[in-house]
Formats: structure tokens, sequence, C-alpha cells
DNA sequence: TGGATGATGGCCT
DNA sequence: GGCCATCATCCAA
């Protein structure tokens, strides 16, 4: 994909609208985040959508309330960060208030302060950089005390970027113990994109 | 208060 | 493909 040269955060209007087309959407868009060792970002370029109550592989699964979950049930556009082993992930809380929808972003194509994401991830292999959930939020300097944030303001926004192409769909990956939810088609990629977390057939 | 549990990643064979 | 580090969080007791 071209550089782009604009950062600024989307309105927090943009985060309103029904989860799977924000998950589309937000796909192409930029994910930036300012510290004072600098300016670090990416193309987003695979999302997953998590349903709410009735999905099963959802953290808020039947409206499950704790101090975790709490900020899935705010207005759409807040950062939900959560601790997995030994990363952390980022979501877009999506949908309404009380209707905890999340959106995983699960992988960026590296645009902007590469050699600081390579020092944080203490490699410098662009294509590894930030093609997993675990890996993105390392080399942007991501952690816990982003969590409640608002993805419409500094220091960690989602800018506009680019429009794909095409966009492919299939199913979530590392939930194969959540039954029939393990096969709802809600990953989304920007097609045939070098630095998707995993190739995989659509669904 | 303690044991079980991961929306992962890196290393191994 | 398998193994497991490592820790916040959750929940049963």
């Amino acid at each position: 994909m071209q550089e782009d040269k604009k950062l600024m955060p989307l309105k927090k209007e943009f985060f309103t609208k029904p989860t799977i087309d924000l998950a589309r959407s937000l796909l192409g868009c930029i994910l930036v985040k300012e510290t004072k060792d600098g300016i670090t970002a990416g193309y987003i370029v695979e999302t997953e959508a998590y349903m709410g109550p009735m999905d099963r592989a959802a953290h808020s699964y039947q409206n499950r309330r704790t101090k975790r979950t709490e900020i899935m049930y705010s207005e759409a556009g807040h950062v939900y960060i959560y601790q997995m082993h030994t990363h952390c992930l980022i979501n877009v809380v999506s949908n309404e208030k009380d209707k905890p929808e999340a959106i995983l972003i699960r992988a960026l194509e590296p645009l902007i302060g590469i050699d600081l994401m390579n020092d944080r991830r203490g490699i410098s292999d662009k294509r590894n950089l930030t093609n997993g959930p675990g890996k993105l939020t390392k080399a942007l300097g991501i952690s816990m005390e982003d969590y409640g944030r608002v993805f419409w303001d500094h220091p960690l926004f989602i800018s506009q970027g680019l429009t794909p192409q095409s966009i492919s769909q299939g199913k979530r990956i590392g939930i194969e113990k959540t039954g029939e939810a393990k096969d709802y088609p809600w990953r989304f990629w920007i097609t045939g994109n070098r630095f998707v977390s995993r190739h995989q057939k659509e669904s």
C-alpha cells in the first residue's frame, strides 16, 4: 500500500455502525500510537468481530459483566484491551451503550516508525513485526494503560487510510473450544495482504 | 485465597 | 504439528 501523509483521528461518529460493518470499515484504516519514544502506525489489515451475549467466543457472552469486560458496555469507539498469556490484545468497542460487542485488531501492515517497532520487537523482519494481535501491540507500545481510552483522540487513535480493493471473510482464529461459535465467519482481512496473521481459506 | 483458564507467540521436532 | 512461558482475571470455596 502507498504511504499516507495525513494522520487525523476519525470522528466519534465513524464507530457508530453495526459491528460487522465496522469490522469491514476498519480494514485499510491506520492505527496510530504516540509515545515519548515516537510515533508508530500501521494499516489495519485483519479484524475479527465478537458479537456479544449470543456469541460464545465473546468475553461478553451471556452478558457476562466483569471488571475486564466492563468497557465493552460503553459506547462505540472505546478501547478494550486485555492480557492474553504474555501479550496484550486490542479491541474496538462497537454497537451502542449496553450492547457489549467488539472488534479485535489482529494484524497491521507497518507504515510509520518501523525502526522503533523493530526495537520494541527485538527483530528486524518487517513481515513479522505486526502480523498478529500480540505482536502489533508490542510493536506499537500498546499496553493495559490504554484500556478505556477512546479511538477518536490522541495518543491512541484510528485515522482514515485507504479503501481495500477486496475483502475476504472466514472463520475466527484460536477459539476452538467455543462450540458452534468457532465456525461463525466473522474474521475479515484484506485479500492477498502479506501481513495477515495466518493464511486461511475463506468460508 | 488458590486453582483453572486463555481471542498468543516463539521455539522445538 | 506440539510444548510451554507467564500472568491478569475469574470464580468456587
